[in-house]
RNA sequence: GGGACCGUGGGGUAGCUUGGUAUCCUACCAGCUUGGGGUGUUGGUGACUUGAGUUCAAAUCUCAACGGUCCCA
């Protein structure tokens, strides 16, 4: 597949606006004849990439050992009363067979990992010099999606990041999701996307958790996007999967446990969020391509060494630089397709640019050109932090005007605040008044407040309609 | 969980009611031309989702599977 004219479908029109972008700017194809499983294609798997190096970046720097379990789970070590296991069993792809052989013990595709590491977290800790323990793996997981499938949004065939741990008390493990936290802020700032942290209600949080934050965002079409998860275990995987230590006095005890999860959702949300009519338009610290030059035949013979040696000092700058040199194109359809794929700076040399010693500049944010001098060409690191700026700007705006309810006409739904306590009665009624659902309390932005339905304590919660 | 609609070259489509040679745009390949916002031109490659049924004959009618899109809980 090519780069085929320009979009057909506005941003407006979120949906479709959605599924032309991440074909046409080659980031998935999605013709892969296996419902809600999508290929990955390079410019697409670079972004996921950058993402996923930040990400890895950040957790070794925490004390955090990158692992990678086994694919598949057996029965057996599924066959745990556990609510965990309830609340996955109708998503599980299943392995029944090896050849022609049925098995006698069927392997599930691991929906989420705890299945497959508390087994041997129960061997790998003995006492509490083996703690805190803490891993995590970037790994595809499967869930058997009934409904409709969207690629980045929702898809059978995840690209995943989990960190577990495992502590000798409650207040380690709290300690834990404050970390957790604080790396949250850092990936959203590089990805300039803003968030809400919300409570799930008891009704909805992870399965086998005390408790769940969610990290939601809101996409154009003014439905939520959940893009992240931090849990509270306290014991209770701990003591379903006997994960044990020893206390100093001798004492044996459950470990205390959190996780942390997040997927190719983050490529969804940005993608979705800063894009425009004209295409994808990256963070810079995670494009593929941070900056395109363009050179414009004409009659300097001088313009290919120039175009080399602007390429040359950007790429000692520490970014990531592209020329584009083909021949059968004209410059007009570079610019278009370069802002197609989303590259936050363009580089125009022609032989105006030769004669002067000068760059053209074009950020992918802004309108106009910009003239720099080569000699300040060590300016180009600013240009793409004020890219950055822009879009977090932007995208704090569009989460503004939907919690404040001046978003924009033709949305598809809208959010609602509403200070609610926790019963689901409470919930309920206020979801049937709405017709929204229920995400949780606001911890990041809510106050506490008296209930709107029952009138005892509450705190802000959010109401929208989720992908 | 329930319902509606749709599957035609790589992408987007016409044709289906009334069964008989498959239309156009785009992309792709070769050439010339052009180049500071999607150059122009000549020639070329390439398709009826799958299976079963009705029929002399199926893109077209019937059934099913698979896939896609949307709506409601």
């Amino acid at each position: 597949m090519k780069l085929t004219c320009c979009m057909e479908y506005s941003r407006k029109n979120f949906s479709e606006w959605y599924n032309e972008i991440v074909e046409l700017s080659e980031l998935t194809d999605k013709r892969y004849p296996v419902k809600g499983m999508n290929v990955w294609m390079p410019y697409g798997f670079d972004l996921m990439r950058n993402i996923d190096e930040m990400v890895r970046e950040r957790f070794r720097s925490d004390d955090f050992g990158e692992v990678m379990f086994p694919a598949l789970i057996s029965r057996t070590m599924f066959e745990v009363e556990f609510e965990h296991i309830k609340g996955f069993e109708k998503e599980l792809f299943w392995i029944t067979k090896g050849g022609r052989e049925t098995l006698e013990d069927d392997l599930a595709m691991r929906p989420t990992s705890e299945a497959a590491m508390y087994p041997m977290f129960r061997l790998w800790i003995r006492d509490h010099s083996d703690l805190p323990l803490r891993l995590f793996q970037v790994v595809q997981v499967w869930r058997y999606e009934t409904k409709h499938t969207r690629p980045f949004m929702r898809s059978r065939d995840i690209h995943f990041t989990e960190c577990h741990t495992a502590h000798e008390n409650f207040n380690d493990a709290e300690a834990q999701l404050q970390t957790y936290r604080d790396e949250w802020n850092y990936f959203t700032h590089m990805l300039c996307l803003p968030f809400m942290e919300v409570e799930r209600p008891d009704w909805d949080k992870f399965p086998g958790a005390v408790y769940t934050r969610a990290f939601d965002t809101i996409m154009p079409s003014g439905r939520t996007l959940q893009i992240g998860t931090i849990h509270q275990y306290g014991q209770n995987f701990a003591r379903n999967y006997d994960v044990k230590f020893a206390r100093e006095n001798g004492e044996s005890e459950y470990v205390f446990q959190t996780t942390f999860g997040m997927s190719e959702r983050l490529v969804a949300a940005v993608v979705s969020i800063h894009g425009d009519d004209k295409g994808l338009i990256l963070p810079p610290y995670v494009a593929p391509v941070q900056v395109v030059i363009v050179p414009i035949p004409g009659k300097s013979e001088s313009l290919a060494s120039y175009t080399s040696e602007i390429f040359r000092k950007v790429r000692e700058l520490g970014i990531r630089a592209k020329i584009d040199a083909r021949d059968s194109y004209t410059p007009g359809y570079k610019y278009n397709f370069w802002e197609m794929k989303g590259v936050p700076l363009r580089i125009e040399i022609g032989d105006r640019e030769v004669e002067e010693k000068s760059l053209t500049l074009r950020l992918r944010t802004e309108k106009g050109r910009i003239k720099m001098a080569l000699s300040d060409i060590s300016g180009l690191g600013d240009m793409l932090e004020k890219v950055s700026d822009t879009l977090r700007a932007r995208a704090l705006k569009i989460l503004e005007d939907n919690l404040s309810g001046t978003a924009g006409e033709g949305q598809e739904s809208r959010i609602e605040t509403h200070v609610l306590c926790n019963r689901k009665e409470c919930s309920d009624s206020m979801e049937k008044r709405t017709e929204l659902t229920m995400m949780g309390h606001i911890m990041n932005r809510g106050k506490e407040g008296k209930c709107e339905v029952c009138g005892n304590e509450g705190r802000t919660s959010l109401f929208s309609r989720p992908y």
